[in-house]
Formats: structure tokens, C-alpha cells, sequence
RNA sequence: GGAGAGGUGGCUGAGCGGCUGAAAGCGACGGUUUGCUAAACCGUUGUAGAGACAAAAUCUCUACCCCGGGUUCGAAUCCCGGCCUCUCCGCCA
């Protein structure tokens, strides 16, 4: 959420941000009209009050002497009643400017290329050598399926397409992939480790900017209104909401492993063959609670932590630099880490790094009280590192043999119980 | 699921219809004293919104004692609904 002042001092700042994240821009000049209306309303009401008030006073002054002060209880009746009708006013406008407000998307920073769509990006950095195959690769759902390790028919019997069931070793990859990340982060990065719940609250869904917007996109448990977490972010951002941090406290730093729920709603026909993009799939999260002028260093160093993990599992990858158009609703700044899939013959997105500045701060009421005893919002960041399934495809592919098997990272054998290799079982 | 108890400022905790934004204590901050630390003493100590001011400082007003309604001239205080916490019972991984 944007600073209604802010919005307020800047309206074609705003406008061009919109614009430039191809969003409706109109909204604008209809909260600054409604916010005109809120103030002049909150003005005359306070003024209706303070008289109320005032009168109140003199009626408890009169019964004391014993004095009558039914003249003045008739007066002060009616101005309830005009206070009345002005809240009732109020009450109408405010969830609108709100809601129009909870709509608005971040603004890029300065140095975010200006853009329509992924063409747009800027590859920022490159890391690994293209390998080379003596047999063309296969695509991880034929490695997969010839090991018997991915069992994709099964799994739309158990639940439909778009869900993994994973055997023998390739679910115990799943599992050492996301314990070495773990440790990765909290031995060397210094996250703390959490473990959130995986449904939580309307509340919680809007502080980090899933909702409303995306509400058709989510998990949602009818009965309760429980959402389905689409990313641990939801549930980390979420922990310190409504908080004042101590400026000692900062940075906070956390990671933690959930599934990720998600319904993909409207990407119907894209990648749908394999594990590319599903509706549930597990994810290492990165997320830091920072001072507002450290929040590009952070955002620096957070990618290099997501980075490390393909660095350590010896997988090519590339870095992007999100084009506005590209660029989700939250984010001020983002960078994409894409891992090269040799089967698939593609780039893919295995981690997104984000700045939200004080966009979600602002939603959650997350402060921190400065060495002056000022109140700021903190900036917030995250970024996955990394999310798995991609992972696992790029290590299946990358890492086939051509016998059929899948030879292991080394930095995952420990994880593997020392298995070395998955062969054909 | 059943039966109770409760949610007040950074914390502990009073108040249960009218100068109560809220006693007291603790903590924190500033000062005095002190060779240093400690102690003692004095003082300060919430947040948000609206308005005034060119702006900052500042000032005025309004709101906030879990949240939302209601009663009342007036609500932290009374009534209703919700959320949350705790205790006991039942059920259960």
C-alpha cells in the first residue's frame, strides 16, 4: 500500500508507476476525489464532537449543583444525531478509498528498466558452463518416470494434474534438497529457521499484497476462510504485524520451508508438461526485515544467498532484473534467478528476489523505533531460495547419464544417506 | 464439542457511568549527586487522524483501555455479537 500523503503530493508520480506496471491508473484521481470528501467530513465531525463534548461537561457541571439540564441534553441529542449521520457518511467512504488503495501496486525504483513484459528484462549476470551431452538430454518427466521416481499418472488419480507424487529416491531428493537449503541459510547466511503454519487469515494474505487482487489465484477453505499459503513469505512477513521492532532488533532474517499452494488460475496450457508448474510444490523461503537504507544491500546479498544454492549444486543459472511489466504487484524491485533446464531446452524461474520497500510494512503495520525514538516502517524483502521442484528438474536433467541414471551433487550426498547415484529401480 | 475465567499503556496492575489518555509500581530516557559503577533524588515517557503554519518546531481539536454494534447528554466502565487467551471435562494425531 502507498502512502495516501504520498499519492496525495504526487498523483502523476503515482499515475506513470501504474501505467508503467500496465495497471489502471484511474483509481488514482478517484481516491484523491474521495479522500477530499473523507477529509472535509472527518473535519466537520470532529468539530460536531469537540461541541458534544463540550456540552456533555456542562451537563455533568449543572447535575452536580442540582441544577436541571434538560435544555441542554435536547441540544447536545441532535448534534449525536448530526454525528451520527456524518460517521454513517464515513463509513460508506472509507472502505472505498481503502479498498481502491489496497489495489494500487508498488512503485518500481529508479532503476528498474521500463518495460511491457519479460522481453523487457535485463539479464544481469550469467554463472556456470553450458554442458555438454554426448546423447541429446531428456526431459525430466522421461528421466523421472524411467527411474521410477516420478509418478506423474498417479498422482492426477490421487488429486489431478498439476501435483507430484514423487518415490524412493526422488523423494528423498525432495527432502535433501530442502534440508541443505535449510542449512545452507542458517549455517552460512544467518537465517533463523521457522516453521509457520501452511493456512492462515484473511489478514495475513492482504498484509503481503495477495489480496484482494489475487484472491482467484489462492487456496482458500471455504468454512473457515483459511487460505492456502501460496509462499512462506505470507506467513514470515505476517509474523511481526502490528509491531514495533527495536532498531536493535534489525535486520531480522528468516527462512523456512513450507509447500506452496497454488491455483494458477488463467496460465491454463503454459508448461504443462512435467513438473514446471504445478499447483502445489515445496519451497525454501527467504525473507529479511531491514532498515529502509539498507534495503538495496539487503536485496544484494539476499540474491547472492539464493544464488549460492545453485552455485553449491553446480547448476547454470542466469540472473534477471525484472522490467516494470514484468514485476509483481508488491515489488519495488525484483530479481529473477532462472536455472537452465537441458531437457526442457529452457530457462527456469527458481527463485525471485524482492524489494517491497515499505509497500507491505505500510499493510501490516510493521515498524521499528530509530535511535531517535522516531517511528518508521520497515522495509521488507524475501526471495526463494529456492523453490524445488525446478530444482530437481534441472538437476535431473543436468545431471543424467547416459545409461538412464541421475548422478548426486556432492553437496547433497550427505543428505542422500551417500547415495551417489539414482540408478534405475 | 461442553462448562467456567479473562483480554487496560513497553511490562505488572488499579479503575466498573462524568477533568480518567487512564492511579500505582517496574522498565526506559534526561538531569543532580558520585573517583567509577551502583544507590538515592528530581523530571520526562503512547499512537493515529484532522485542522492552523510556506515549512519545521509548535499549537488546537478528535479518536483509541481486543474488535464491531447498541444504550446514554456523556462509556475503559452498562448491554449484544465476534475474535483471542487461560482452566476443567469430553474426543482425537
Amino acid at each position: 500500500m502507498l502512502d495516501i500523503n504520498f499519492i496525495r503530493a504526487n498523483p502523476d508520480k503515482v499515475k506513470q508507476a501504474i501505467t508503467h506496471k500496465h495497471e489502471n491508473a484511474a483509481s488514482v484521481d478517484r481516491i484523491l476525489e474521495l479522500d477530499t470528501q473523507r477529509r472535509s467530513l472527518i473535519h466537520i465531525c470532529e468539530q460536531l464532537k469537540s461541541r458534544r463534548n463540550e456540552k456533555s461537561r456542562e451537563v455533568s457541571e449543572l447535575k452536580k449543583k442540582g441544577h436541571d439540564a434538560s435544555c441542554i441534553i435536547e441540544e447536545t441529542k441532535k448534534i449525536g444525531d448530526d454525528i451520527k449521520s456524518m460517521e454513517e457518511q464515513l463509513k460508506e467512504l472509507e472502505p472505498q478509498i481503502n479498498n481502491l488503495l489496497l489495489r494500487i501496486p508498488n512503485i518500481p525504483a529508479a532503476d528498474v528498466p521500463i518495460g511491457k513484459d519479460a522481453n523487457d528484462n535485463v539479464i544481469v549476470k550469467t554463472w556456470g558452463q553450458r554442458k555438454a551431452f554426448e546423447i541429446t538430454p531428456l526431459p525430466h518427466w522421461e528421466v523421472g518416470s524411467l527411474l521410477n521416481i516420478l509418478d506423474l499418472e498417479r498422482s492426477s488419480k490421487i488429486s489431478g494434474s498439476g501435483f507430484i507424487l514423487l518415490k524412493g529416491l526422488g523423494a528423498r531428493l525432495e527432502r535433501a534438497l530442502f534440508s541443505f537449503m535449510l542449512d545452507l541459510h542458517t549455517r552460512e547466511h544467518g537465517y533463523t529457521e521457522l516453521f509457520p503454519p501452511f493456512l492462515v487469515n484473511r489478514t495475513s494474505m492482504t498484509g503481503t499484497g495477495q489480496l484482494p487482487k489475487m484472491e482467484e489465484d489462492m487456496y482458500r477453505t471455504a468454512p473457515d476462510d483459511l487460505f492456502l499459503v501460496p509462499t512462506a513469505e505470507v506467513p514470515v512477513t505476517n509474523i511481526h504485524r502490528d509491531e514495533i521492532l527495536s532498531c536493535k532488533d534489525l535486520p531480522i532474517y528468516y527462512t523456512a520451508y513450507t509447500p506452496c499452494f497454488r491455483r494458477e488460475a488463467g496460465s491454463y496450457g503454459k508448461d504443462t508438461r512435467g513438473i514446471i508448474r504445478v499447483h502445489q510444490f515445496n519451497k525454501v523461503e527467504l525473507v529479511k526485515l531491514v532498515r529502509p537504507e539498507t534495503s538495496y544491500d539487503e536485496l544484494e546479498s539476499l540474491l547472492g544467498n539464493a544464488e549460492r544454492v545453485l552455485q553449491l549444486l553446480g547448476l547454470e543459472y542466469r540472473v534477471v532484473k525484472l522490467s516494470t511489466g514484468d514485476m509483481s504487484f508488491a515489488a519495488a524491485k525484483c530479481y529473477d534467478i532462472e536455472v537452465w533446464a537441458p531437457g526442457a531446452d529452457k530457462f527456469l524461474e527458481v527463485s525471485s528476489c524482492s524489494n517491497f520497500e515499505d509497500f507491505q510494512a505500510r499493510r501490516i503495520n510493521l515498524r521499528f523505533r530509530d535511535e531517535n525514538g522516531k517511528l518508521r516502517l520497515v522495509h521488507t524483502l524475501n526471495g526463494s531460495g529456492l523453490a524445488l521442484p525446478r530444482t530437481v528438474i534441472a538437476i535431473l536433467e543436468t545431471y543424467q547419464q547416459k545409461d538412464g541414471s541421475v548422478s548426486i551433487p556432492d553437496v547433497l550426498q550427505p543428505y542422500m544417506g551417500g547415495v551417489r547415484v539414482i540408478a534405475r529401480q
